[in-house]
RNA sequence: CGGGGUGUGGCGCAGCUGGCUAGCGCGCGCGGUUUGGGACCGCGAGGUCGAAGGUUCGAGUCCUUUCACCCCGACCA
C-alpha cells in the first residue's frame, strides 16, 4: 500500500494519560483509536495485524478439526436465564430495549453453540463435534485498562468441542492445549500453560496460557528450570518454594498477561439446555463439552509490549502489517526506482512511504514507530550505486545493499 | 463501585490568588529555501475553554451538579 494512501497518521508526542505502552505506541503509529474505555477502532495497519493474527489461529483451527461459523454477539436473555449466567455472571454486558424486552451482549457462546450444535447431534454418531468463531466480546468491565489488553469489547476466538466420553474428551482437551503453545509460539509469544481456577461454573482447573510481562494483571509462580507455571490465586506453593514438578528450579513469581484459556465444562450445558444425545444402548447421555479461547486483541497489545524499542514497535514478521516499508527519499528518481521496488516485491507485501516534501528524517522516524521487519531505503545516494538498502528492523540481520535488477535478493536475504 | 488525577483548536501543553481582543509548540494552507534521521523563513486558517447551573460589574480561572478519560484498589463465570 502506499502511504498516501492512508488516511491516519503518526503522532510524536502522546497525552501524558496514557501509561500503556501498547496503548501509547499503537496510538502513534496509527493502528488503533480509542472511542471510549476499553473500545477501538482499528485503523488499517492496525487490522492488518489484527487479521494476521486472526489468520494464523484460523488456520491452526482448521487443522484441529474444527469448523468455523459465526454466531450473533447480540443474545436474548432466556438463553442466559436458562444456564444462570443472567443473575451469576456481573461482566455479562445487558441491555434494554424500547420494546422493554432485554438482551445481553456475547461474552462467550455456549448459551448459542450448545442449542446449535445438540440439536443437530441426535446420536453418539454424530460426535465428537467442534466449532469455533472469531467474533467480538463484550464484557461490563468496571475499569477497562491497559490499552487494548483489557477492552469492554475485544476480538476472541471461542472454540466449543462436543463429546461422548471423558476419555475422548481428554484426547482432544490435550491436543488442543499442546497446539496453543505452537500458535502462540508462531505469534512471536512464550505462553505458559498455566493452572487456574475453572471459574464459577467448574469445580475442576483450567489451563490459562500466561505471557510474562509487567504489562499483565495476572501474577504467577513458575520454575526456572522446567515448565511448572501456576496462577497465585489457586497456587498451593508460594514463590521460593521448591518446583513441585522437577524439583530442581525453585518458583519465581512474575506478572502475566492471560492470552488464552482451555475449560473442562463438564456436561453442565448440556443439562442446563436439557440436550442430549442418544448413546449406542438408546439411552440419553449429555455431552462432555470443552471450550477453548484466545484474545485475539489482546495479543495484539501484549505483542506491542513484548516488541518494541525506544523508536518504536517492532513487529514479528508472522504479524507485521507489511514485511517492506520503503523509505523513498523524495526525488522523481527515487520514486521511479521505489516504483520498482514496490512492483518487485508486491504491493500486498509493501509499505511504500511515496509522500513528496517530508524530510527524512520523519519518514525514518515513521518506519520506525510503525515497525515493519523490513525497510527498504531509496535515496540518490543509494541509486548512485545503482542500489537501494535493506535494513532490519529488529538487526536480525546486518543491513545490505541490493542492486536494482537484483532485487528478489531482498526476499531471499532478509529471511534466514 | 471506593480513592486519586485530568478535561483549553486535529495532537501535545501553558494560562498563578477571577480582569480587558484565550496563548505556545506540533500539525494544517499558501509562498520560498531545504532533503540520510522528526529542517528553516514569511504569511495565514482554526478553539468560547467537556456539559449544565450558580456567584460576580466581569468566569478558562470561584461554587454546585453532571459527563468523559487515565491511574490505584475492588471486580474480572
Amino acid at each position: 500500500m502506499k502511504r498516501t494512501e492512508l488516511f491516519t497518521r503518526t503522532e510524536k508526542s502522546i497525552g501524558r494519560d496514557i501509561v500503556s505502552k501498547n496503548a501509547e505506541l499503537l496510538t502513534r503509529a496509527g493502528y488503533v483509536d480509542q472511542l471510549m474505555a476499553g473500545v477501538y477502532t482499528y485503523m488499517p495497519l492496525g487490522l492488518r495485524v489484527l487479521r494476521n493474527i486472526e489468520n494464523i489461529v484460523r488456520r491452526h483451527m482448521n487443522e484441529l478439526g474444527s469448523s468455523e461459523v459465526l454466531m450473533p454477539a447480540l443474545h436474548p436473555k432466556a438463553i442466559w436465564e436458562t444456564t444462570g449466567g443472567w443473575d451469576n455472571i456481573d461482566v455479562l454486558f445487558k441491555i434494554k430495549s424500547r420494546t422493554n424486552n432485554e438482551y445481553a451482549l456475547g461474552q462467550s457462546e455456549e448459551e448459542v453453540v450448545t442449542p446449535l450444535v445438540m440439536n443437530r447431534a441426535p446420536s453418539y454418531k454424530h460426535l465428537p463435534v467442534s466449532v469455533y468463531q472469531i467474533h467480538w466480546k463484550y464484557r461490563d468491565e468496571l475499569r477497562a485498562k491497559s490499552g487494548i489488553m483489557r477492552g469492554r469489547e475485544f476480538f476472541m476466538k471461542d472454540m466449543y468441542s462436543f463429546h461422548t466420553s471423558q476419555e475422548d474428551f481428554d484426547r482432544y482437551y490435550q491436543l488442543v492445549k499442546n497446539d496453543y503453545l505452537n500458535i502462540f509460539a508462531e505469534l512471536g509469544l512464550t505462553a505458559k500453560v498455566t493452572e487456574a481456577s475453572g471459574g464459577s461454573f467448574s469445580e475442576k482447573v483450567s489451563y490459562e496460557f500466561e505471557v510474562l510481562t509487567d504489562a499483565g494483571e495476572d501474577v504467577v509462580y513458575y520454575c526456572e528450570a522446567c515448565d511448572f507455571c501456576v496462577e497465585d490465586e489457586i497456587a498451593k506453593v508460594k514463590p521460593g518454594d521448591d518446583c513441585p514438578r522437577c524439583g530442581k528450579g525453585v518458583l519465581k513469581e512474575a506478572k502475566s498477561a492471560e492470552v488464552g484459556n482451555v475449560f473442562d465444562l463438564g456436561q453442565k450445558y448440556g443439562k442446563d439446555f436439557d440436550l442430549g444425545y442418544i448413546d449406542e444402548h438408546g439411552k440419553k447421555q449429555f455431552p462432555i463439552m470443552g471450550c477453548y479461547g484466545i484474545g485475539i486483541s489482546r495479543v495484539m497489545g501484549v505483542i506491542a509490549e513484548k516488541y518494541h524499542d525506544e523508536k518504536g514497535l517492532v513487529w514479528p514478521e508472522s504479524v507485521a502489517p507489511y514485511r517492506y516499508h520503503i523509505v523513498m527519499l523524495p526525488d522523481e528518481q527515487n520514486r521511479a526506482a521505489a516504483q520498482k521496488v514496490y512492483d518487485a516485491l508486491g504491493a500486498d507485501n509493501c509499505l511504500w512511504d511515496d509522500r513528496d516534501e517530508v524530510s527524512a528524517g520523519e519518514r525514518f522516524a515513521d518506519a520506525d514507530l510503525m515497525g515493519c521487519p523490513v525497510q527498504i531505503v531509496v535515496s540518490r545516494k543509494t541509486l548512485e550505486e545503482g542500489s537501494v538498502e535493506v535494513v532490519s528492523r529488529s538487526g536480525k540481520f546486518d543491513k545490505f545493499m541490493c542492486k536494482l535488477d537484483e532485487l528478489n535478493m531482498i526476499v531471499e536475504r532478509s529471511q534466514s
